[in-house]
RNA sequence: GAGCGCGUAGCUCAGCCGGUAGAGCAUCUGACUUUUAAUCAGAGGGUCCCGGGUUCGAAUCCCGGCGCGCUCACCA
C-alpha cells in the first residue's frame, strides 16, 4: 500500500475525522499555504477534565487523517494553548486552599498563588497536569502559555490593530449582548496596575495611534491610562479567541456545542481584521451520569484519573473517536464496553481490507500503526481467542482475589504457556479488572450468615476437603462435593440425571447457597474449579470465616469504610 | 427564544455514502459420560416515534410534526 493509494482511498472515506481533514485539504488549495495550524484551547481555571482530553485526541485525529491526505505534504502543527492569563472568577469547590484562591479573584491564573504549593501558580499547575495528561498519552503538540504570549510581545501586532480596529469589533459584539452588559462592553481588559485585578470596565477613550486605552478605577474613581500591549492588557474572551486566530493563522479548531455561538462572533470578528476564521466543528457535550455538562469547577462526571484507574489509555481514546457529534454520558459502566470495542477492534484489524481499516477507530487511536493484538490459544490448533474485559471480570470474580497472580493461574490453565512477560497488555488488562473489581463488583456483594443446616453441611465439606490430597483435582473436588451433600434432605434432588432413591443427585440450591455465604453472589464458578485454583487451604479459611460470620462483618466493615472514604 | 442531539427487541445500543432488521445482556429450551456459570447450540420477541415526499426500493435521504434531553442567551 504507498500513500497515494491510501490517500485515495482516504478521499473517500465517510469517517468523521477525513471529513474534517477533507474541508483542510480544500483550505489549502484555496490559499496554497504550506503549513497547517491546530488549536486546542485550554481554561486552566480547574483541573484538566476529560473534555480537555477529548479535544486534543480528536484534533489529533484529525491532523492524522489529514496527514494522510496529503501524504505529509504539508507541515503541521498543534497548538494545545493555555489561557491561562485569564482572570480567576470563582474559587473551584474541588481544590485545597479555598480562603486563600478567595484572595485572589480576580487575577490571571498566572498569578494567583497554587493551592496545591507545588507550582509558581495555579496555572502552572494546571498547565502541568495537562501536559502531563498529553504526554502519557503521547500527544504531539506544543504547549503555549496565553501569559507568555501576552507578556512577550508575540500579541502586540494583533492587539494594535484591533485597536485601529475597535468599531468594527464593537459592532459585532454589543449586538450579542443585552443592554445593561452593552453599555459598559470592551473587548480590551486592563490588568490594574496597582491591584493586578484584570477588570472589566468601559473604556472612556482609545489612542491607537499610542496604543493605548484609558479607564477609570470604579472604586476609587482613580484614572489610568494602560497600553493593550505588552501584557498590560488582557482581552474579553471572544475577541482574545479571534486575536489569537488572527495573530497566528489558526486553520483549525474545533469546539463543544456550548460554544457554537462564540464560534460564530469570533469568527465574525477575525473576518472584520481581515483574516478567515478556522476551520471547525463543534462536538457534543460529555455528560455526568445524570445528564448534566460536566464541569471544571464542579468536578462532577468522570475524571481522566478515574478512566485511567480501570482501562487503558487508548479505551479512552476509543470513546473520544466514536460519535462526537452525540453527547455521551460519561460514567464508571460504560468503560467495560469501551475495553471490549476496542479489543473487539483490534482483534479485526489484521482481517480488514484498507477501507475497512481506515474505519476501524484503532487506525485513529494509533495514528494508522494499531498493535498486534494479544491473543490466547486454548491448545496448539485451537484459533486466537482474546480475552476480554467482561470475561476478565468474572474471573476476577471466581478468584475472589485481587491477587493478579491468582487470574493468571485461570488464564494459563486456559492456555498454557501465556505469562504476564509473553502478554504484557493482558497482563495490565488483568490489573484493571482487578481494580474495577475491588471498587464496583466488590461493594456490590451481600455475605448472609448460614442457618443451622447449611452450618452443618459446610462443616462436613470442610473436613471433606482436609481430607484431601493438596493436589486433588477439580473434578475430585467436585465429586466429593456432591458426596457432601447429597445426604441432606434439603439439597437432594431425585429429579436429576442419573438420580436414584437410593443415591440423589444435588439440586442447584446447594451450589446457590454456597456462593451466597461463601462469595456473597447470586452465581459463581464450578466449585470444584474454583476450590482447586483458589487452593485447598484457603477454602478451608474460606469456610471457617463464613462459619464464625467474619466474611459478613468483615464486607460491611468494608462498606462502612467506603462509605467514610467517600 | 435560538441552537445541538436523540427516538430501532424487555434493557443498553450497532446499523458506515438507500437493497427484504442485527449484537450484547435478559428470558426460555437443550448439550456438557451424577445436574452450574470462564463453555457450546438453539428459540422467542421489533408498526425501526408519527405523517408526507424522492425512489423500482427508505430504519437510512428530504420536508413537516410529536416526544425526550442538553446547550446558549452573564462568564469562559
Amino acid at each position: 500500500m504507498t500513500s497515494a493509494e491510501l490517500a485515495a482511498i482516504a478521499a473517500q472515506s465517510p469517517v468523521w475525522a477525513f471529513e474534517e481533514a477533507r474541508k483542510l485539504v480544500e483550505r489549502v488549495k484555496r490559499t496554497g499555504q504550506a503549513q497547517v495550524l491546530f488549536e486546542t484551547g485550554y481554561g486552566p481555571s480547574g483541573l484538566p477534565h476529560i473534555g480537555t482530553f477529548g479535544e486534543v485526541a480528536r484534533t489529533t485525529m484529525v491532523r492524522h487523517a489529514f496527514e494522510t491526505l496529503t501524504e505529509g505534504r504539508i507541515k503541521t502543527r498543534l497548538l494545545a494553548f493555555s489561557d491561562d492569563m485569564d482572570g480567576l472568577r470563582k474559587v473551584p469547590d474541588n481544590v485545597p486552599n479555598q480562603e486563600m484562591l478567595t484572595q485572589h479573584l480576580g487575577k490571571p491564573l498566572t498569578k494567583v498563588p497554587d493551592p496545591f504549593n507545588k507550582f509558581e501558580s495555579f496555572a502552572h499547575h494546571n498547565n502541568a497536569m495537562l501536559r502531563d495528561f498529553l504526554d502519557r498519552f503521547g500527544f504531539e503538540y506544543e504547549f503555549a502559555s496565553s501569559t507568555d504570549y501576552y507578556t512577550s510581545g508575540r500579541f502586540d501586532e494583533a492587539l494594535l490593530h484591533m485597536l485601529r480596529n475597535f468599531d468594527k469589533v464593537q459592532a459585532i459584539m454589543l449586538p450579542s449582548l443585552r443592554e445593561e452588559r452593552a453599555s459598559t462592553y470592551s473587548p480590551f481588559l486592563p490588568v490594574h496596575p496597582k491591584t493586578g485585578i484584570v477588570m472589566q470596565v468601559p473604556v472612556e477613550k482609545i489612542d491607537a495611534d499610542a496604543g493605548t486605552i484609558a479607564w477609570r478605577d470604579p472604586d476609587t474613581g482613580e484614572a489610568f491610562e494602560t497600553l493593550v500591549t505588552g501584557g498590560h492588557c488582557k482581552l474579553q474572551w471572544k475577541p482574545d479567541w479571534a486575536m489569537r486566530w488572527y495573530a497566528l493563522d489558526v486553520d483549525y479548531e474545533m469546539a463543544g456545542k456550548d460554544l457554537i455561538d462564540s464560534v460564530k462572533l469570533s469568527g465574525s470578528i477575525v473576518r472584520a481584521l481581515g483574516k478567515n476564521a478556522p476551520e471547525g466543528f463543534n462536538y457534543e457535550l460529555f455528560l455526568d451520569e445524570k445528564g448534566a455538562k460536566i464541569s471544571k469547577s464542579r468536578g462532577n462526571g468522570l475524571t481522566i484519573e478515574e478512566w485511567l484507574t480501570y482501562a487503558a489509555p487508548e479505551t479512552l481514546a476509543l470513546f473520544m473517536f466514536q460519535k462526537p457529534r452525540e453527547a455521551k454520558r460519561l460514567h464508571f459502566d460504560v468503560i467495560p464496553r469501551a475495553v471490549d470495542e476496542y479489543l473487539q477492534f483490534l482483534a479485526g484489524y489484521g482481517k480488514q481490507d484498507w477501507k475497512g481499516r481506515l474505519g476501524n477507530p484503532v487506525w485513529h487511536i494509533h495514528a494508522g500503526k494499531p498493535p498486534a493484538p494479544e491473543v490466547l490459544h486454548h491448545g496448539a490448533d485451537a484459533p486466537a481467542a482474546t480475552v476480554n474485559f467482561a470475561m476478565l471480570l468474572n474471573l476476577v470474580a471466581v478468584a475472589n482475589s485481587e491477587d493478579p497472580a491468582v487470574v493468571w493461574g485461570f488464564l494459563r490453565r486456559y492456555a498454557p504457556g501465556v505469562s504476564q512477560q509473553t502478554h504484557p497488555r493482558l497482563d495490565a488488562l488483568v490489573r484493571y479488572a482487578i481494580a474495577y473489581f475491588r471498587d464496583f463488583v466488590r461493594p456490590a456483594k451481600v455475605y448472609r450468615l448460614a442457618d443451622d443446616v447449611e452450618r452443618d453441611v459446610l462443616a462436613r465439606l470442610d473436613a471433606a476437603v482436609a481430607a484431601m490430597p493438596a493436589d486433588a483435582s477439580a473434578e475430585d473436588i467436585q465429586f466429593e462435593i456432591y458426596n457432601v451433600a447429597r445426604p441432606t434432605p434439603r439439597y437432594q434432588d431425585f429429579k436429576a440425571k442419573g438420580a436414584t432413591p437410593e443415591r440423589p443427585g444435588v439440586s442447584n440450591d446447594f451450589f446457590n447457597m454456597l456462593y451466597q455465604v461463601l462469595l456473597g453472589e447470586n452465581r459463581g464458578p464450578r466449585f470444584g474449579s474454583f476450590a482447586a485454583l483458589y487452593g485447598l487451604a484457603e477454602t478451608r479459611a474460606l469456610i471457617a470465616k463464613a462459619l464464625s460470620g467474619e466474611l459478613k462483618s468483615e464486607h460491611e466493615a468494608f462498606l462502612e469504610s467506603r462509605k467514610k472514604a467517600a
